[in-house]
DNA sequence: CGGTCAGATGATATCGATAACAGTTTCCAG
DNA sequence: CTGGAAACTGTTATCGATATCATCTGACCG
């Protein structure tokens, strides 16, 4: 093998094509005034050079990197990643590039992310909750970029707000056992002092049954978040234990109502008519599972694609001063036959 | 809110701290002779100033952008979510930046995904699978830094390989029916034309079947890839149509063969007693569900880490001349009560 | 006490592109 | 024909850092 054969640059691709690197900088963009000529004649040569444009040159030149910073607590989440993905579709279309770091729900690394990202000057930065460190704040407050906070409704936004109340989804979910009978009802979920979005689902939990008039003991904390299905398995167990005569059960996310729901399955208890189950975040596997498990849906795909039009909207159109800063995803019940009395369904 | 406040420089560090802009280059960085007084001293001028790195212009200078360009084919899938975190962990310590993009199966994508990565000059780049366009192949042959394909085990790699052979893993799964006395095995997977690793576990799945002598008929080949369990229950009608004397099931991924697993509960049919299953990646879904899922474990994680420490050789030593080209990993069949039968439990 | 050398700091020249403005050509209305 | 706008292309000056080499201290040694 030679020697790095060191990659071509737009001098080199002037020179072939016999015309000053400005206008192949020019060539090499859309909508701009080349002639059709030379711009094929510099198409050419750049494709016999194996020219690759440099944007690290581009970006630190125009100041327009192209990288939007995201963070998101797990990449292990099918609710993440249906963000994620909802985010990047909309924009492949204006040719931005995420930056992605997982936090693995701690604030530390989130502040440790952002420090590194604000490094490559994103054009935006898309963080994951309201829960921030204090150095974390101040640098995302004054970076100078567009910030939005996702998955939540902070008490006092950065920048703008992508989300929905987990709290109002909790509530959701024990109006729906109420509505069905249910009065002895559980939560099972992470240690709280982790996962805000979890703990916010709790509280909202404990109001909710207060609202009703009624027990707030059944409680388990599980292990520092995400949750898993086998701790889920295993705090229903601790569950089952402590407080055997459980009507119904809500879990922090699916993935450990999946969990809870086989552990009872394995005592032999049937679901629902022995102990109704319900989780969060509408995963595949609780429409699939059997019996299909009830669960709220915030729509993750949604504000992944939200968040990136927001983003769109605030980078191009100069005017457009801060039309909204909340933008208010509701979340929805999907009851299914593991929380609904026979005569419901 | 004032004009856009100008974002510190350098220089401007330097100014505060009364010293040059190289010393404050130099300050910022571990492993450089700075005094200690200077070093202090510029830290909290930087402080002051809420001064922050811009890598992109220390890029262009250094000509080294911390960047890891990965591909993946799908982010909602545990498998790689798994492998992407094995590797940013070991990249973590080195400060690299991963640059994630996922090709949903779309070797086209893949072509634009890598275009758009050799831009931004990642220092390696590591692609999933041996399938790509010709350009493709060709910009990731010439563009100067190491390549790492993974897995998979390609005929002509690139460069590193860190994968491992998709037909003799499910060559293990065949040979474990076999040996659990099934006879009429079948398989479920997606469109053999997109996925290339399904269609070399589907492959090696008929070559095992065809080595023990036994019919290879009870095939389903269902939509685009990823086929999800939806797509694994509905697959599942559509075999027991066919084939309603089919024996095991081998599926193309755990998500698929829970789906296809859970249809045959629902029709009452007893797993692994009417059917065995099994299924590939060893998911947390197949061992908690109910009966766990037999299924393959290629993990994934490491797949991620040696990954990343292939890089940090290559990158590092600048003598270990390519000290190895393929990083073979061996995948371990996982027998669970989904394909045991009653005895050998 | 002169010489040598390591450590600390500075000056200068890039890295590879684009912004901004300047110059040239084309083309057409008047 | 001619003025002038529109279309095209070139020149120059950065963008914000780092590589490299030069310079300047002192410390240490025989």
């Amino acid at each position: 093998m030679t020697k790095n054969p060191k990659q071509p640059t737009m001098i080199d691709v002037a020179h072939l094509a016999g015309v000053s690197p400005m206008t192949v900088s020019r060539a090499l963009k859309p909508n701009t005034s080349v002639s059709e000529a030379t711009r094929s004649k510099i198409r050419a040569a750049a494709d016999e050079l194996g020219y690759v444009l440099d944007s690290t040159a581009a970006g630190l030149s125009s100041r327009r990197t192209g990288f939007i910073a995201v963070t998101i607590p797990s990449i292990n989440n099918a609710n993440f990643a249906d963000t994620l993905r909802g985010l990047t579709q909309v924009l492949r279309a204006t040719n931005m590039q995420v930056l992605l770091g997982y936090t693995d729900y701690d604030v530390a690394e989130e502040e440790r992310l952002v420090e590194q990202f604000l490094r490559r000057r994103p054009e935006a930065i898309i963080v994951t909750g309201h829960a921030h460190t204090d150095r974390c704040r101040r640098m995302l407050e004054k970076c100078g970029v567009p910030v939005i906070e996702m998955w939540d409704l902070p008490e006092n936004p950065i920048g703008q707000v992508v989300g929905f109340s987990n709290a109002q989804a909790a509530k959701l979910m024990v109006d729906h056992f109420v509505g069905q009978g249910y009065r002895k009802i559980g939560f099972i979920g992470g240690d709280p002092s982790r996962d805000t979005r979890g703990q916010d689902r709790r509280q909202g939990f404990l109001a909710a049954l207060e609202a009703h008039g009624l027990d707030t003991s059944r409680m388990i904390a599980a292990q520092r978040p995400p949750i898993t299905m086998r701790e889920g398995a295993h705090s229903m167990r601790l569950m089952l234990e402590k407080w055997p005569d459980i009507e119904a059960l809500m879990c922090v996310s699916d993935l450990s109502a999946f969990g809870a729901m086989t552990e009872c399955q394995r005592q032999g208890l049937r679901i629902p008519d022995d102990i109704a189950i319900g989780g969060f975040g509408a995963y595949d596997l609780a429409e699939q599972a059997l019996p299909p498990i009830t669960t709220i849906d915030v729509s993750s795909e949604n504000i992944g694609r939200i968040a990136a039009q927001v983003i769109q909207n605030l980078l191009s159109s100069e005017a457009t001063k801060t039309s909204e800063t909340i933008h208010r995803i509701e979340p929805k019940l999907l009851a299914r036959d593991s929380s609904l009395r026979h005569t419901e369904r």
